[in-house]
DNA sequence: TATTATTCCTATTGACATTGTAGGAATTGA
DNA sequence: TCAATTCCTACAATGTCAATAGGAATAATA
């Protein structure tokens, strides 16, 4: 049941991509300010890049940059985009296969219930949402 | 951001068991009816059976029974038991080490969120709902 | 007591996914 | 023309999943 390093960086890319509106941003400063690794990322961002997320400024002075507002970006849509569905099983999947066992089944009921509320948390945040998180945490002098 | 078998797999034992209380059902049994291999079987139900969720006799004429009602089992137990954290994240799994950035990141925020719905739908349901489900199915003349 | 049926234990395996690395081609600004 | 950047594809190391395999231990029963 984890969320894998693919859509957890790709929501850091977003926020990153997200606190520097109206720049273009070289993947570089991304990967050095969130310490990830750039050759990884490139791959990740070319998921968001095909989906129209980001757009990107090839050659030198180059970067990439959000297409729309934080707000239009909810969380769900970039997991969904980058780690595939969200589904605890994968007939519940989209475009899945009913399972044969379905009119018997009583634990996809169970499975059902997951996903609705994994899609009810991750469908009513947006990326503005993380942002103003990350703010928030910054303005507290935060102790752990 | 599935379920694996083990977790799938121990629930249809559990609720397997739960359909024959009093009984004492051989792994063989259970194999046949729910069409699982035997032997990987026998792998997950040693897990059931050292946390005491059955209780195993052993030679000719032994199998497995429930040591509880079905109700006092849910879903959660079953699953945490099999699955392992059903924490979306490692960091904030049980015994997780807090994670350095933890001060600043967003993005856990989401995670606890995501984890804390998944807990209330798992921990509020129980072995004897599922079967209770599985009989309403029986029951209705499921068409798929 | 011998046989048979069952659980118990541990090792191994094949396939696949995850998490990157690597190298170079294409593009563009200076 | 050069340097900086994105773009593209292949490869690799590691780990996890989902079993399979074989035999030891235990207990009922004939």
């Amino acid at each position: 049941m984890t969320i894998s390093t693919k859509g957890r960086y790709a929501l850091r890319i977003m926020m990153d991509l997200g606190s520097h509106i109206g720049e273009t941003i070289k993947l570089k400063d991304i990967a050095a300010r969130q310490e990830l690794s750039e050759k990884y990322m490139e791959q990740i961002i070319a998921v968001l890049n095909k989906a129209g997320y980001v757009r990107s400024t090839r050659g030198a002075q180059g970067g990439y940059q959000l297409v729309k507002n934080p707000e239009a970006y909810s969380v769900g849509m970039i997991l969904r985009l980058t780690e595939g569905s969200l589904a605890p099983v994968e007939c519940l999947a989209e475009n899945a296969l009913p399972c044969e066992r379905h009119g018997q089944c009583a634990t996809v009921e169970l499975y059902k219930r997951i996903y609705d509320a994994v899609n009810q948390v991750v469908d009513n945040m947006s990326l503005q949402d993380l942002l103003d998180i990350e703010a928030k945490k910054a303005a507290s002098d935060f102790v752990i």
